[in-house]
DNA sequence: TTTGTCAATTTGTTCGTACAATATGACACC
DNA sequence: GGTGTCATATTGTACGAACAAATTGACAAA
């Protein structure tokens, strides 16, 4: 029974094109889970014999199982057996979710832009994104809208070579978005997450009243070598918006 | 000169002990890291040939560099070479200082057992920790006081097998440390932050304005096997407590 | 009944090897 | 001088194989 879900899940791998068969098979296995076919405690087909079937070395199909089991979505045990993780708290869970955050929102989230001036980078900023006290910093603020609600004030700044990135970009385009499409890729980011009251610019801005609670974000975000890409200091209504994080004790 | 770095870490490989070689490789690795030896910025001797002078085979050098990798301590790029990451980001980026947290915080902290109750599961808890409906757990709810100051309300629900933990132990252990000292050993948890108003109980135990922000978290944790351990709902004072991750894009 | 032992199952570690993909720098060519 | 091409260095993917370690269940022995 077991056999033929598998079987029809791997049927038909690409094996010329350039994405990785592990990574097929990872994703394969992910979306098995997310539909609710492996649901949770289902054991998997043992290494072996799954790799037979799909005509994988063991090498492979233990990469895709290792990533997985990174992500929280798996668990093994020697001698038992790989099992999905109970809880179907599973959706969404990818740590790369809170990058993007609302940048790929559910319902087309819409951006105001509030600010946008060239400025020069103080002491805060020059420590979080590794730069020279008050050399140039493109410093922005936005409101992120989603469903006709506003849901969170997103202030960043940039380095000295992100200075170009414009006003119309800003509007249409979640930062990471524009990022990425510049060739940038972020690898580290280091955040910090708390809650404060608002004050009457602040609830003014989220449409609620002053005095009720705000959720805060700080974030760093690093590059592939280190060089300081993003530092954002964000608060967001806490009845529309809220943090998952999933973590793996390795 | 690096040559002779590298070959002073490793010379003495247990090649017969229980501890898996590409851990050694990694730990010290790792500790040249953190005392300074590899700087950030520095590069990796090449893996074919890191693997060459230590006697070990390439998948054995690469398991371990992609651990490192993996929590955020080098970089790598296809045809350049393997670096340490720029930027002091490099301590304490475990993920598991989320786990204790308050367990082993800055100033003995010391907890007020508030409630404790065999009782048995709700619909919530019932779906968070994955057993039946009215099935038996220890229902219990602590105030966690660091430097005299009242920090946050800890509510947690334990499952069956967990029923003998005593009110003594309670009050004078983390409840992490209590599960760890059964053998116990937390795999996957997940994660909700977020944030709302305090109303006037929850003021009262943590000393603050009705009305004021919370900082709130709900976490659910498995067992190695997928079992549910620990379901907690907890809020904090936001001006004595911050959540801190680090993220690493994959 | 209880205890110990052994076989079977399954993941963990480690080796070896081959070829592919990407970035750099040198060199030839226009 | 600029431009494209090619060799080189390095990590990425994938295969195959062997043995080690942990768990379970069955069976034998006390």
């Amino acid at each position: 029974m077991e056999n033929n879900i598998m079987a029809n899940l791997f049927s038909d791998l690409d094996r010329s094109g350039p994405i990785p068969l592990y990574y097929q098979v990872e994703q394969r296995i992910e979306k098995a889970i997310m539909e609710g076919l492996l649901p949770a405690g289902a054991r998997l087909e043992n290494e072996v014999a799954l790799g037979e079937r799909l005509n994988l070395s063991r090498p492979t199909i233990r990469r895709a199982i290792h990533d997985l089991v990174d992500k929280g979505l798996l668990v093994r045990r020697r001698g038992i057996g790989t099992q999905v993780v109970h809880g179907r708290v599973t959706r969404g869970v990818e740590l790369t979710s809170l990058f993007d955050d609302l940048n790929k929102g559910e319902q087309k989230p819409t951006t105001q832009l509030l600010f946008y001036a060239a400025d020069k980078a103080n002491d805060t900023v020059a420590d979080r994104l590794g730069v020279p006290l008050g050399s140039p910093v493109l410093h922005i603020r936005r409101l992120r809208i989603a469903n006709g609600a506003p849901v969170a004030v997103l202030e960043n700044w940039l380095p000295e070579n992100f200075l170009d990135i414009t006003e119309a970009e800003l509007s249409v385009m979640g930062l990471y978005e524009i990022l990425r499409g510049r060739g940038v890729t972020i690898r580290v980011a280091k955040q910090k997450i708390g809650a404060r009251t608002a004050n009457a610019v602040e609830a003014g801005h989220l449409d609620i009243d002053r005095g009720t609670a705000l959720l805060t974000m700080e974030r760093a975000a690093f590059d592939n070598s280190g060089i300081g890409i993003e530092y954002g200091s964000h608060y967001y209504r806490p009845d529309l918006y809220s943090f998952e994080v999933t973590l793996v004790e390795k």
